[in-house]
RNA sequence: GGCCCCUUCGUCUAGCGGUUAGGACGUCGGCCUCUCACGUCGAAAACAUGGGUUCAAGUCCCGUAGGGGUCACCA
């Protein structure tokens, strides 16, 4: 029996979480769910340049929309705490004193300043530059300033097995004496996350494979130590279009932004799962049939090209997939944004049934039946086409049928359309596309029975009346 | 440039030595139809390339090309 998985999504708060992100956390949340193991955030925000308490907020609040609950992290803790780096110092400087007193690290006093400049020296000359130990046997002195160095073992090269990459092995003479705790006693990144997955008892480390390069050194990190080295699965990076590492250039790249654009959590989750992963030829997953399904065996290596069409299609399919209620639950918050007071609407589980064939987006689904909480706003090539004089007595005859008729309903409306159209040897098409412009002021929409419906026969009147006044003009 | 990784339709992928190379998005056509959608039927569309190994290679090995990543007191 091997031990419980615990696995983590370490985000840096520099941003809010993208898309790539979204799905490294994804991952290590389905490996969790699946094998019944431990998933914990922790944020590594020992980039105080760049690390904001808004950036934490937006993390969270991305993956709670999304529905990747953790079980040890911020908001919650856990018996591994503290789940912020900032707040692990101590940790850090007393496994960094432990090297430092073992002779496997050492303090550096060489300046960033002189290092740019031997960089420099070195692209000039065309040569790799790696830290040449300039420091390396000096002797310790606290009082001057000083950043701590790993001191690379002798060796010839360093292998690792990756889940999703098989084993990947780096050259030593490719490695240099990294520095793993600042100036100012705060870690770098590489020792950071050692430290923290070592003391948290993370099993496995799955992340985005642009870390592929780091892990080698971070092996070495874990043994010198003196701790088991984790198991790695480095997921392939998401690309644009044109194939270069998905940024803002290649359109939105932030999990809230689909939100705001009317994709539902559960599409944008089935997307990114199947970016990378597959499971046979199944496209649409539900959570449960993620969990259930999900493993690192079928994890792709190639890097995936993100494809928002696709996505629209799969949040299309998830919107067809919910009931009315629900839908209209959903939709409730668009309406409010696109500034539509609809809470409290009793129609709008009919709305949303009349309309969730045909909306790619909840956002989508506002502006299609927008005429339903508003008052029309005609298309102008809509009414120049069909509110014509050859269409008023074919409104009037609508108008009139529906002002006479003491209740309605789908049956009656059919019948009323067909009489009205047989009567002047019409095709249903003359009489449905003029009622239409009429009452939604454009051409496409759901069923004209449903429209009429949704509207009431006394609104439906009253759009009529404009219609024929306009027809006549 | 050094190092690492990757390579099946335009895109996401199935394939785990023997297949008419399958599915999905997108595209194009047909059907359905009161419009738009949905649905449905069909079409075009791929194993980067050169060598091996093998009776047999999309599947295994090596090279080449192409792509991506990474070379900080960022993560």
């Amino acid at each position: 029996m091997s031990a419980p998985v615990r696995v983590r999504f370490a985000p840096s708060p520099t941003g809010y979480l993208h898309i790539g992100g979204a799905r490294t956390a994804l991952l290590n949340w389905l490996w969790a769910r699946h094998t019944g193991g431990t998933f914990v955030l922790r944020i590594e925000d020992t980039d105080r340049e760049r690390s904001t308490d808004e950036a934490v907020r937006a993390i969270l609040d991305g993956m709670r929309w999304l529905g990747l609950d953790w079980d040890e992290g911020p908001d919650i803790g856990g018996r591994y705490g503290p789940y912020f780096q900032m707040l692990r110092l101590d940790i850090y400087r007393a496994y960094a004193e432990q090297l430092v007193k073992a002779g496997k690290a050492y303090a550096c006093y060489c300046t960033k300043e002189d290092l740019d400049a031997q960089r420099e020296v070195a692209r000039a000359e065309k040569r790799q530059f790696l830290y040449p130990g300039t420091c390396r046997d000096l002797p310790y002195d606290p009082s001057r300033r000083h950043v701590i160095r790993f001191r690379l073992p002798k060796l010839l090269e360093v292998t690792f097995t990756d889940l999703v990459k098989g084993p990947i092995t780096r050259p030593g003479s490719t490695l240099q004496d990294e520095v793993i705790v600042r100036a100012d006693g705060v870690p770098l990144y590489n020792f950071g996350a050692v430290v923290d997955d070592v003391t948290m008892e993370i099993n496995l480390v799955s992340r985005g494979d642009d870390h592929v390069n780091n892990t080698a050194i971070q092996v070495l990190l874990y043994e010198a130590l003196g701790y088991p080295v984790p198991a790695f699965a480095h997921l392939p990076m998401i690309l644009g279009a044109d194939k270069t590492r998905l940024s803002k250039r290649h359109g939105a790249t932030s999990v809230t932004a689909y939100r705001d654009m009317g994709f539902l959590p559960e599409a944008v989750v089935n997307y990114l799962v199947r970016l990378g992963w597959s499971h046979g030829d199944q496209e649409i997953f539900t959570m449960g049939e993620m969990v259930k399904h999900f493993g690192y065996d079928h994890v792709g290596a190639t890097a995936g090209v993100f494809n928002p069409d696709k996505m629209v299609w799969v949040n299309q399919t998830w919107i067809k997939s919910l009931t009315p209620a629900e839908l209209a639950r959903r939709a409730v918050p668009y309406y409010q944004a696109a500034g539509l007071a609809v809470e409290g609407d009793a129609r709008l589980p009919d709305v949303a049934k009349a309309f969730q064939e045909r909306a790619k987006t909840l956002v989508d689904l506002v502006a299609q039946s927008r005429y339903l909480f508003a008052p029309v706003e005609m298309d102008p090539k809509a009414r120049e086409k069909f509110l014509v004089p050859d269409a008023a007595p074919v409104l009037q005859g609508i108008r009139d049928g529906l002002a006479a008729s003491a209740t309605v309903d789908a049956a009656g409306l059919e019948k009323l359309f067909h009489d009205v159209a047989a009567g002047r040897s019409l095709g249903l098409g003359k009489v449905a596309q003029p009622v239409r412009v009429a009452l939604t002021g454009g051409t496409a929409s759901p069923g004209i029975y449903d429209v009429v419906l949704l509207l009431g026969r006394e609104e439906s009147l009253r759009r009529l009346d404009a219609a024929l006044a306009l027809a006549a003009s």
